[in-house]
DNA sequence: GTAGACATGTAATGTGTTACATGATTGT
DNA sequence: ACAATCATGTAACACATTACATGTCTAC
């Protein structure tokens, strides 16, 4: 059986300790924010149909004090399809939808005054992004809990920041050859 | 009035001398590869949408010896529909989803072993495009048309290169960390 | 004749966001 | 009181791919 990456990406996540929708969203904001996203209109529905697959099990809660709350934890077949996953190799490298690049493109058609403006303004958010980067890297390095899932958060996150810095360095360098004309 | 992205990606590739679904198909697969992509089932669509709006108009041909076909010119109305766009800065950094990170993420549930060879299997991949980037980075060089574009290509093709090297790198040093234990 | 390039298009389906709708608890 | 955080969920809509459906022309 095959499944949607929302679907890995979930049955992941709950091998980390979060256990509730909420919970995974705030852990994919937090964590994964680079390079894996989906709001609650993905993650609800997803968990629903990850129960009825029989890849995890719920149990609804009512503390007092506290909101109700639902918790999920993988089956057996759950954390085998997720391993059977990891497996697989990746079939191709992601294609991102670029609209720098694609405004870039079409530039010929705009004043030089306004790409150049243009670079900037993203590589303002490329630098943000950078400092993000090492924020939650610190943040992890420091946690307590995760310890055995922590190398491998740093690798992404080594990923993010790498990928980040040629593309800040792209961004200088593609001004200098502006300016020259 | 506010298009969606597809529309400004066809809006500007009518502006290179491409006049057909076909040929803005044959363009994105060539040069705008790393960046934009999209199926007929979008192009052929949103090309009606166009014409709708009043952003270009076609003129349908049937000459002999030649397939029919419908060539699309762009309007005054939908060559300042794309300058506009052009002059807006963009919103945010795309996020990309990216599956080796995601199986990365969560690889204390598989052996060292198969890690590596998914970073393995995904280096030769970008090994692959980066050399893909160079050849049409020739091929935009020593083209005769679209001299006025040609500049603005070439930026999109460093960035692509630049970034892509960096995930190379990443490849490498991640493989030599895991390596260490 | 047949494979490949040229050429257009729709329907079904998949994937995802945003807006809407609700409600409890906690801290100020 | 009120804002923030915790917590769940659906409906409408946007975007995109894949499979299907059709047909011509060119070169072998």
């Amino acid at each position: 059986m095959k499944y949607n990456h929302t679907t890995y990406a979930i049955l992941g996540i709950l091998t980390t300790g979060c256990r509730t929708g909420y919970a995974i969203k705030q852990l994919m904001d937090q964590s994964l924010n680079h390079f894996w996203k989906i709001s609650y209109g993905q993650i609800y529905p997803t968990l629903k149909q990850i129960v009825k697959e029989g890849l995890a099990t719920v149990d609804t809660l009512s503390e007092e004090g506290k909101p109700s709350r639902k918790e999920y934890y993988l089956t057996t077949k759950g954390k085998q399809t997720l391993k059977d996953w990891l497996q697989k190799p990746v079939e191709q490298v992601p294609v991102e939808k670029n609209e720098i690049l694609l405004k870039l493109f079409f530039s010929r058609h705009q004043s030089n005054t306004n790409a150049l403006s243009l670079i900037n303004n993203y590589r303002e958010k490329l630098e943000e992004n950078y400092q993000t980067y090492q924020n939650i890297e610190q943040m992890i390095a420091n946690q307590q809990q995760n310890q055995a899932d922590a190398k491998y958060w740093l690798f992404t996150l080594d990923y993010g920041k790498r990928v980040t810095k040629a593309a800040i360095e792209w961004c200088h360098a593609t001004t200098t050859q502006m300016n020259k004309g």
